[in-house]
DNA sequence: CTTCCACAGGAACCAGCGGACC
DNA sequence: GGTCCGCTGGTTCCTGTGGAAG
């Protein structure tokens, strides 16, 4: 083979994505399938919006990845662009991610604009922007459909005022309308909402089942033809995407975040196409990704327990919450802060054995009481590298691996 | 059969803090 | 601009307990 071949073969070998974009979560295609159920009767209680009536509140709820938003989002495009086409101006609809606008004033003032309404970031009160986006929506004389997604992060930290006034906005409007869609992945969210608020909005419900294995299946292959070029997939590699997904409550996001990572570190070492090997790796460095973030927001007390029930187990199988709590009492001193109590640090590694960094249980040794039996459930060395990042262990943990 | 270890984990209480409410 | 209130993360004090050892 001659040298030019060699290189346009390896041109050519990098060619694993057409575009990857395709594969983003947010990215909508143009037929979602497994989902036609759930867009028709989305579809069919939005129709009213054409003819400018008010459609009835919906409240969505399904786990992650079962394509809520992406399933609303193309009903409101599609009809919106099908009003247009028949010459209908009847309605308008604004989404708003209230993890991303998580202020009441900040929701108001999306609205606002929407109506083509300018207030200012900050200086007037939270319900003068209500007033204003409430007359400027009036003016234009439409059905405005606005959707909240993720609804549950605004009312837990700012309460139901919002939802409260929303509702009620009809009441005070004479030209136009407003109509809610609530969207949420935790089902006990509608629980702990104003009666009042919840028979409102829930005028109607919409439940999205999670997708299983097969469906999953459709969805990366329909995505994949677009997105990959020919043959840059090796057999079985959606198989194991949609699989591993389907173990994780059929989540489609994560499902499509498998295959796109698995691409990339297929590109990235210029391999021809994509293997069920890469997909393992895509599905480590995720885990890795979610541990590593998990490690890094842990409180500094949780983090000096973690490093405790790391050194011991690294040097026994098992630790306990009596060792684990002196030796956690030396590093304390060791950076000179005020220790916890026993009963403190028992409820610390309950916590972690929660959050999978651990595992605890409780067994008893006889005459030699009772105990729980400590194990760590992830890579010992990434729990040290995370942890050396924090300043505030930097030293001790450099100091713990040069022995 | 009893004892007794080494904790588990419940209950009550407390300090500090951000937000609601005058 | 004080004060009241509920929440979080902590403490103190406590009773409970499975099973090897004696």
């Amino acid at each position: 083979m001659s040298i030019i071949d060699e290189l346009i073969d390896k041109a050519m070998r990098r060619h694993i994505f057409k575009n990857r974009e395709i594969l983003r979560p947010d990215y909508i295609p143009d037929t979602l399938p497994h989902r036609e159920n759930e867009i028709k009767r989305l579809a069919e209680i939005l129709l009213p919006a054409i003819r400018g009536e008010r459609p009835s509140n919906i409240f969505i709820y399904g786990l992650t990845g079962t394509g809520k938003t992406a399933v609303t989002k193309y009903v409101l495009r599609k009809l919106y662009e099908k009003a247009r086409i028949k010459g209908l101006d009847n309605f308008t609809y604004a989404y708003i991610n209230c993890r991303h606008t998580d202020t009441p004033y900040r929701v108001f003032a999306e609205l606002a604009s929407k109506v083509n309404v300018r207030v200012p970031f900050t200086g007037i009160a939270t319900s003068e922007v209500f007033k204003r986006f409430l007359r400027g929506l009036d003016k234009m004389n439409k059905v405005m459909i606005i959707v909240l997604d993720e609804i549950d992060f605004l009312v837990r930290k700012h309460g139901d005022d919002v939802l409260y006034k929303l509702t009620r906005a009809n009441e005070m409007l004479e030209n136009s309308k407003v109509s809610l869609i609530g969207i949420t992945n935790d089902i006990n969210f509608v629980e702990t909402l104003d009666p009042r608020i919840r028979s409102s909005l829930g005028e109607e419900e919409l439940v999205f089942p999670p997708y299983d294995s097969l469906q999953l299946e459709d969805i990366l292959r329909q995505r994949a033809k677009e997105a990959f070029n020919p043959d840059a997939i090796d057999s079985g590699v959606i198989e194991l995407c949609a699989a591993l997904a389907a173990r994780e409550h059929g989540d489609a996001r994560r499902a499509l975040d498998l295959l796109r990572i698995a691409g990339e570190i297929a590109e990235r070492e210029g391999a021809s196409k994509v293997t069920v090997e890469h997909v393992y790796r895509a599905r480590d460095e995720l885990e890795k990704n979610r541990v590593e973030e998990l490690l890094k927001t842990l409180p500094l007390h949780a983090k000096l327990v973690l490093l405790s029930i790391t050194v011991q187990t690294m040097k026994n199988k098992y630790t306990t919450t009596g060792e684990t709590y002196t030796y956690y009492t030396e590093l304390a001193k060791n950076i000179g802060i005020e220790k916890l109590t026993q009963r403190r640090i028992s409820d610390l590694i309950n916590e972690l054995d929660m959050l999978g960094i651990v595992n605890a249980k409780v067994i008893s040794r006889g005459r030699y009481g009772k105990t729980k039996i400590i194990t760590l459930s992830i890579n010992p060395k990434l729990v040290l590298s995370v942890l050396s990042e924090d300043p505030r262990l930097a030293e001790l943990v450099n100091h713990i691996r040069s022995r």
